[in-house]
DNA sequence: TTTAATTTTTAGACAAATCTAAAAATTTGT
DNA sequence: ACAAATTTTTAGATTTGTCTAAAAATTAAA
C-alpha cells in the first residue's frame, strides 16, 4: 500500500458518511485539493485492487478490506494527535498537518505501545473517536451546537472543522473540549446565536455553531 | 527534498568517513541496496541542486548544505530510536527500521519537544552521538574491542552494526551499552577473544570484536 | 424534451525514481 | 605498459502519480 493510496482510502472514508451511494469523483478531488482526473486514475486503480468498489459516473465506496485499511490508518492519525498534545505540548490547532505524516509509519508494535503511553484514550483533542485495534469505532451521540434552542445547556464534545484557524477562533472565545455551553439568545433570521461560556458572553455565526458539536447536559 | 534525496544525502553522510575523497558510486549503491545506475543519476541530479560535489568517476561529497540537511536526519533519526526504547519498550535490536521511517517527518517543534521528553539525550541506544539543533556531533573517544590486548578492560560505548541478527548476539552474551568488558585471552591467528562479562565468560569472532566500541577504563 | 451546464472519464504528456544492458573509463596484474 | 578486471556512466524502458485538454455521460433548466 502506498502512501498516496492510502491518503485515498482514508478521504473515501471521511466522506462517506456525507454520501448514501458513492463519493462522488469531484468531492474527493476537493477533499484532496487534486484533479478530477487523478482522481478517476486512482479510483480504478483502488478498485482493480478491491479496496473499493466503483462503476463508471458512480463514485466510489469502500469495500470491507478498503474500510479495515483506512480505519487503521484513522486510528493511526488521532493516536498520534493525542500523543502531539498529551505529550509534546502541542496545541489542538497544530497537530493536524503533523498526524498526517505520522499516520502512514508502518509498524503494529508502535502504535500498540503508543495507545499505552497514552492510557488508551478513547478520543482525540478535537472530540473525533480512536477506533480500537480491531476496528470498532464507539459512536458519540452529539448534536450541532446550531440545532440548539434559546436555553438549551450542553457540553462540547467535538468539531467539525479542525483547520487551525476555526480552532484558534474557538480558543479566543474559550471553547475547548468539556466546556459548558448555554445558549442565551438565538437569533431567528441568520441562525446566529449569543452564548455563555465560563460566566462569558458573545455571539457566534450560523457558520461556527454548525462546527461545534455538543453533548445535552441534564441541568 | 524527496524522502529518497534525503535517504542518499544520509547514506552519503554516514559512509565519508571511510573515504577521505569521494565516497564511490559502488559503496553507496551497496549500502542502499539498490544499483549503480540508479546512484549515478540520483547523485547527478544532487550535485545540480548543490546538496554534494561531484565529478564522474570521482565519486560524491556531501556540500556544506547537504550535510547540513544530512544531519538533521541522522539528529532525527536517533532522537526518535531513543525514544522508542526509552518511552515505548522497545529493544535496541527493534528500533532501526522504523526510525528509518520517522526520520522523515517534518516538524522543527516535533524534534524540538521530543528531544525535551527525552532529557536532551547525548547518545542514541546504540550509543552513537545525537547531533545538536546545531548540528554539532560530539566526538566520543573510542577504540574497537578487537584492537584491545590481553588483559585490557573497557566499557562498552557503541557498536558498529546495527543489524538485529548483531545486536541479538550481543544480548545473548549480555553485552549492552555501559557493560565492563575485560580481555581474558586472545587468539593471535584468528583475531578470536575470550571475553568476561559480568564474571561470565565466553569467546567471539574477530568479526564481532570488530564491531564493538569500548572506552578504555582505568582500572 | 431538447439544450445547456456540470461532472466524469479518457488520451496523452511529464517528472521522479528505478531497472537492465551496453558502453566508457579507471584500476589492477603481469 | 598493456590486457584484463572492475567500476561507473549512459541509453532506453518501466512504474507511479500527477497534470491539461478534450470527449463522453449525466443532470438541470427552459
Amino acid at each position: 500500500m502506498t502512501l498516496s493510496e492510502e491518503n485515498y482510502l482514508k478521504t473515501v472514508y471521511n466522506l462517506q458518511k456525507h454520501y448514501k451511494k458513492g463519493v462522488p469523483t469531484n468531492a474527493i478531488a476537493e477533499e484532496m485539493e487534486t484533479k478530477a482526473s487523478s482522481v478517476s486514475d486512482m479510483i480504478k486503480r483502488l478498485a482493480e485492487k478491491e479496496l473499493l468498489f466503483y462503476k463508471k459516473y458512480q463514485g466510489a465506496k469502500l469495500s470491507e478490506t478498503g474500510e479495515k485499511h483506512a480505519v487503521k490508518v484513522v486510528r493511526k492519525h488521532r493516536l498520534w494527535e493525542t500523543f502531539l498534545v498529551e505529550k509534546l505540548n502541542f496545541s489542538w490547532d497544530e497537530v493536524h498537518d503533523i498526524a498526517e505524516q505520522l499516520e502512514h509509519i508502518e509498524s503494529e508494535k508502535l502504535i500498540k505501545e503508543l495507545d499505552k503511553l497514552l492510557g488508551y484514550p478513547k478520543t482525540d483533542p478535537h472530540g473525533d473517536p480512536i477506533p480500537d485495534e480491531d476496528g470498532n469505532v464507539v459512536k458519540v451521540e452529539k448534536r450541532m451546537l446550531a440545532e440548539f434552542k434559546k436555553g438549551e445547556q450542553g457540553v462540547c464534545v467535538g468539531v467539525n472543522d479542525s483547520s487551525s484557524s476555526f480552532l484558534q477562533y474557538l480558543d479566543k472565545h474559550q471553547i475547548a473540549l468539556g466546556k459548558v455551553i448555554t445558549v442565551k439568545d438565538k437569533e431567528e433570521f441568520d441562525g446566529s446565536m449569543q452564548l455563555e461560556v465560563d460566566h462569558r458572553e458573545f455571539n457566534i455565526s450560523n457558520l461556527a455553531a454548525n462546527n461545534i458539536y455538543l453533548k445535552t447536559v441534564n441541568s
